[in-house]
DNA sequence: TAAGTTACTTACAATTAGTAACCACATAGA
DNA sequence: TCTATGTGGTTACTAATTGTAAGTAACTTA
């Protein structure tokens, strides 16, 4: 018998998702462009190199855009494309169910 | 400065979504209770080892049931709660996002 | 009787994550 | 000037998680 199969879309989806870390990033600069250091700060026990690895990882699918302000010292912000905003409605809805179904 | 810190809860959240195949697995079982071999065959690459793992993982998050029936072999089904249904809103945004943002 | 299925488990290798120290460059204070 | 602190990382190393493959007990089917 020929087994039912997921969308292959969505399982693109949760191979960034469902990261270590990648989710909380995103939802971190959902509310706003950040440096380095503010989502570092921001996600607890999140380490800065696997904040770079995860950065890099969310710059190359797209998802987040990295600014460098050549200010006296370097100012290096990061933000979300359009395509990382769209991911709005998903945070939200996470969000909802994180609050109404926590044990 | 005091740093700006996400929601514990939805950290929570993704502690769970945010780990390998989890997502996956509750998608599978969004479209009906499923046996064991059911959702290996679904989730392509997903071995043996790691389903029984996540699924064992998802029970003691009461995201989902084990039910033994005393057949001839026993039969076993897994199945989402009603706190691993209500990630259906979840699930279809995600789906939105992956349908209308893919690379 | 031999081979196949189901729902796992075990052992071990490969990959990924976590920890900590370090760096170049810059500014601030003593 | 000398020391300390901050930024945005990198490097080296250890620990934890995954992947791969084989094995298993209790059946069923050919």
């Amino acid at each position: 018998m020929e087994a039912y199969h997921l969308c292959p879309k969505f399982e693109q989806a949760f191979a960034l998702l469902g990261k270590r870390w990648t989710g909380l990033i995103i939802r971190i600069l959902m509310d706003g462009p950040k440096r380095f250091s503010e989502i570092a700060d921001a996600a607890t026990n999140l380490s800065d190199r696997l904040l770079t690895e995860r950065l890099k990882d969310l710059e190359e699918n797209g998802i987040v855009v990295r600014h460098v302000y050549p200010d006296k010292p370097v100012r290096i912000v990061y933000s979300l494309t359009e395509r990382g905003q769209a991911l709005k409605p998903v945070m939200d809805e996470i969000q909802v169910w994180a609050e109404t179904h926590h044990d």
